[in-house]
RNA sequence: GCGGCCUUGGUGUAGAGGCAACACAGCAGAUUGUGGUUCUGCUAUCAGGGGUUCGAUUCCCCUAGGCCGCCCCA
């Protein structure tokens, strides 16, 4: 085949267009229910946008990103995520207002250039929210908590959920040093990717699962203890209305982020029926990006949910909705007369909001009535040259398999009742 | 960016160094104008390129793609 769809995208077929369709369905409902207004963003913005936000050294920005210079030579980017967007465009448009409460959400694809693997593709769908405007811990209970409902109304269980508490900018480079320090004794033992990380990223080390490296993990300082007294208690808080909600969590300490912005909580919603990439959702604070990104200092919270990684655990649960969507009537026609009267008949059905079709391909009845039959078509009209003659058609119930006569006025009539 | 496995009609599979088989779907037909059952027929340069060989779809190499894992993330 000469023409594929490139490596990591994937179409979306008629059959599997229903499904989406519903879920993206309620995954609005859901938003709404928690007073979020949807906000829709280009695809493509700065690359500096996305370098400044997620951070320069993440994998994202270093290795990821879909970044090619347009005719006039500025350095363009498809949206690996879209919470750098939405604050953009927040900014931009003047919609964080002062001591306001702002709760956005979006749905759409994303890009990033990985090597595709299972519940990994280069381009994918999120949908997401973020709330601007509130330190409120309780509002951190809100965005786990609709988290939670989406995916109690999308029907899927065994789902769990992970928090933990990065600090801000104030304990967390303590806690970095602090954490460099630990580790650059025994840094030698352990594997490559850490010997980075001490650099780049000292938090991922906490990540790591090589055996190697877990017995010196095991002993390093906790962000736990290392939080200041602010962050301590926001989390203390956190916890609180997480339990008072009735959501069942797991404060997990070695849950860092791989984007720079995250402040305070983060948190993971993990599904054992996923493979390697078992992450659903993936959310936190962040509360100095909107100032980071030219705006008044404003603290936000949001999260985003991957759909191919929602739809694989739909699968894996064998919990496909099949959309059946038939037509009401199919017109089936024998000679050129009757092929004309039916193509106005059709038109007219149409018009009356029926949805309805006839054969284009100038094919046998029976071919008709089975094409009638593959539309689902509730009834088939059949017109040949004895019905012109007597101005009768034949309607045929598919279900039931009787037929009456009907005149072309009296089926227009009862279309509604079909 | 690294590693493993894989790639046969529209789909799912079988096959073997020398006529590519089966199922399903699709289309056409089984005496006059009726679908979902049955029967018959039709539909593949075996991912692309190169090599070994008298001969390769089958063996080898390269490329592309798929699947899975690492890294990382949704």
């Amino acid at each position: 085949m000469k023409y594929t769809s490139q490596r990591g995208t994937r179409d979306i077929l008629p059959d599997e267009a229903g499904i989406w369709q519903s879920i993206e369905k309620t995954v609005r409902r859901t938003f709404e229910l928690f007073n979020y207004k949807e906000i829709r963003t280009p695809i493509f913005e700065s690359t500096e946008l996305f370098a400044r936000s997620i951070g320069s050294s993440t994998d994202i920005v270093s290795k990821e990103m879909y970044t090619f210079p347009d005719r006039k030579g500025r350095s363009l980017t498809l949206r690996p995520e879209e919470t750098a967007p939405v604050v953009r465009a927040a900014i931009e448009h003047n919609l964080i207002l002062k001591d306001n409460i702002l709760k956005l959400f979006y749905l759409g694809p994303m890009f990033r250039y990985e090597r595709p693997q299972a519940g990994r593709q280069r381009q994918f769908h999120q949908a997401g929210v973020e709330a601007f405007g509130s330190v409120d811990p309780l509002l951190d209970v809100e965005v786990i908590l609709l988290a939670e409902q989406l995916f109690d109304r999308l029907g899927l269980k065994g789902l769990e959920i992970d928090v933990n508490s990065v600090g801000c900018q104030k304990c967390r480079p303590e806690f970095t040093t602090k954490l460099k320090e630990y580790f650059k004794s025994n840094i030698g033992k352990m594997c490559e990717d850490c010997k980075q990380r001490l650099e780049t990223n000292p938090l991922r080390i906490l990540d790591c699962k090589e055996a190697v490296c877990q017995k010196y993990i095991e002993k390093a300082p906790s962000t736990r203890e290392s939080l200041c007294p602010e962050c301590r208690i926001h989390f203390e808080k956190v916890e609180e209305g997480l339990k008072q909600a009735g959501i069942k969590y797991r404060v997990n300490n070695r849950l860092v982020r791989g984007l720079d912005y995250y402040t305070r909580t983060t948190f993971e919603v993990v599904s054992r029926q996923l493979g390697a990439q078992n992450a659903v959702c993936g959310g936190g604070r962040y509360d100095t990006l909107v100032e980071a990104l030219g705006g008044s200092s404003t603290p936000a919270i949001g999260f985003a949910i991957g759909l191919e990684r929602l739809m694989e655990i739909i699968r894996s649960e064998n919990r496909y909705p099949i959309s059946e969507k038939g037509i009401t009537l199919y017109i089936a026609t024998l000679g050129d007369e009757a092929r004309k009267i039916s193509f106005d008949l059709l038109t007219k059905v149409r018009k009356a909001g029926v949805a309805a079709d006839m054969d284009y391909a100038g094919r046998s009845l029976k071919a008709q009535m089975k094409a009638a039959d593959r539309a689902r078509a509730r009834h088939t009209l059949i017109i040949g040259e004895n019905e012109i003659k007597n101005g009768l058609y034949v309607l045929k119930d598919m279900k039931t398999a009787s037929q009456i006569e009907i005149s072309p006025e009296e089926l227009i009539n009862k279309l509604p009742a079909l």
